[in-house]
DNA sequence: ATGAAAGCGCTAACAG
DNA sequence: CTGTTAGCGCTTTCAT
């Protein structure tokens, strides 16, 4: 299988003439060492192509280098670009990451977890699967002082540290937007409401109804799954309403852009008849007719701002931290929900 | 940062009166060891809550039990859905991922490479960027028989095992259906032409412009890097022809869309006037409108695939294999390139 | 500024 | 079926 045995400092201390300690230190970059046995040490290294054993580092520091993720989905902008930014940082730090996705099932994440957990990792970035209410399988980190930085998806009470944006006022703005676009009747379809993200925003939806002196009507809210399929399904049940709602905001994209459609199938004008608000700014978004309304928030920066606070947590030698980083997002008006011209 | 010591098979040993060694061989469930035996051990283990370190054994075995991902971009349905078909079958056997992404760059394909190499990968999965054109960055790990799995984009005449579509095909069986459809001034829209998937399907495009006795012009073949500005710009590009085109086949869906999408602003009718076939099955394909006809091909099945090939590579004495395992796709035929009902 | 030596936790050859 | 023992390659005291 192998072809040629591996390199070890072994190999370089002999070639040199010099203790493995010494070219240890060398390549570790130690002060103590003679700049030039360092520069002779590492260039040696170079030209054979040596490579560090982690695992024997790994072995003797008690480190793994390793932090575990764990999203509820892959296959969405956001989360992709929350990726890219918890690795643009990590891999500068030079730590590995792991990637978990649990099918937005806490069945999964709970076998993520302790999988996870096996492997050692130093640190844990965490959104959590929609049906996840029980964080009982992260109780083990804790317990080892394994710190736990969770994003977008979390649970406030929770210990540990929280990235989020402002929910509750992201669904304030997108239902205020809608109210000063003429609407009347809103409807809010949105996620399970065990999760942070879809109780703010309905938070922030009745706020809004209630400064603005609208009804707060049983039926306006349709907690769903948010899938596509959900979207038609929506859709549907709106078309037999008698009283149809003229103003649609939904906690995600996808579901929306569904809706929206299927809604305009049936010969349903958007936003005329019904204005419709997404969330999230996926690339769909900007590809349905109409163009979809959505709040948009930076996942890359999301992503930096989680993995820097995993980071200081690892360098720190205090306890384990919990406090909260909220991030500004932005309603973002296009043509689904815009029936007049913006000043 | 610990809170507790870490428990070792020293620790169990000593609680149950046993070496080391049947400690271990139990734990790896050897067929040596008594039955009662291990059961005892692994009750103990599981109770006291007891993690393999990885580190001592991956020292051991010369094998880190870890594959190396190098995806163009994370952020496609496509992708997403090979990974998750690589991370069932590899998760399974018990390995872990790192994955890198080159963001379609060949740099950081390479500096992916290059950590991939000093991470001590025992394999590796890749697709390659779309302006990878020299494959030196995986010579290292040819010559130290680490076996490689190339995915969708490769470079047929490297050596490893390659997992595709038939590209030549896809590409004729989409180009004859817009022909059949009654178009007759066809163009393709494609990526870079160094790659295998967009060489090959224009090939097929060309073949069946010959089969259907159509002219093959110049300029009825453009390459983009099939972006979403790449999409605008050709639609630009078309509406200022004064023969414009009446049927375009795209690499993607994406870039299509937006082409399509840009078109119909333009007053033009899809598919009436131009019909319009993209290329992967992405999920905006479902949701613009008209739906975007596509060459759907299962990225899990691929993935899966992929990762089952390299695994056998692992489990083999014998050396790195190179062959070329292909699968099947389907075109699928929606709004955007139908004029006349199909039988 | 460098070296000697111990040990991180595990596996496997060898010996019973 | 079980135990003894020798490393795997690295970091780090403790000497010099």
């Amino acid at each position: 299988m192998t072809s040629k045995k591996e390199l070890t400092i072994y190999d370089l201390a002999e070639r040199l003439n010099l203790s493995i300690a010494t070219v240890s230190r060398a390549l570790n970059n130690d002060p103590t060492v003679n700049k030039k046995t360092k520069r002779k040490v590492c260039e040696l290294a170079e030209a054979m192509g040596y490579r560090k054993n982690n695992f024997a580092s790994g072995l003797r520091m008690q480190k793994t280098n390793t932090i575990g993720i764990i999203v509820h989905e892959l296959n969405s902008h956001f989360i992709a670009s929350v990726l890219s930014g918890i690795e643009e940082v990590l891999t500068a730090a030079e730590y590995i990451i792991v990637i978990g996705h649990s099918s937005e099932s806490s069945v999964t994440e709970v076998a993520n977890a302790n999988n996870l957990f096996h492997k050692r990792v130093d640190g844990l970035i965490v959104s959590l699967a929609n049906d996840t209410v029980n964080l009982d399988h992260y109780d083990p980190f804790v317990k080892r002082g394994i710190p736990i930085v969770f994003f977008d998806r979390v649970r406030k009470e929770a210990p540990g540290i929280k990235v989020i944006i402002d929910n509750e006022k992201a669904g304030y703005e997108a239902t205020a937007h809608l109210i000063q676009q003429g609407c009347r009747r809103l409807m809010h379809i949105t996620g399970n409401l065990a999760q942070n993200v879809y109780v703010d925003r309905l938070n922030g939806f009745k706020k809004a109804l209630r400064d603005k002196n609208l009804p707060d009507e049983p039926g306006h809210v349709l907690v769903t799954d948010l899938s596509e399929r959900a979207g038609r399904e929506v859709a549907r049940q709106i078309l037999e309403l008698k009283r149809k709602p003229d103003g649609l905001f939904f906690s995600n994209d996808l579901c929306a852009a569904v809706c929206m459609k299927t809604l305009k199938e049936a010969g349903i004008k958007v936003p005329q008849e019904i204005a419709v608000v997404g969330f999230n700014n996926d690339t769909i978004s900007r590809l349905v007719e109409p163009q979809l309304s959505t709040v948009n928030y930076a996942g890359s920066e999301m992503g930096r701002v989680a993995a820097n606070n995993l980071l200081s947590q690892l360098n720190s030698s205090l306890g384990v931290a919990s406090y909260t980083v909220v991030l500004t997002s932005q309603l973002m008006i296009r043509e689904s929900s815009l029936r007049y011209a913006i000043l």
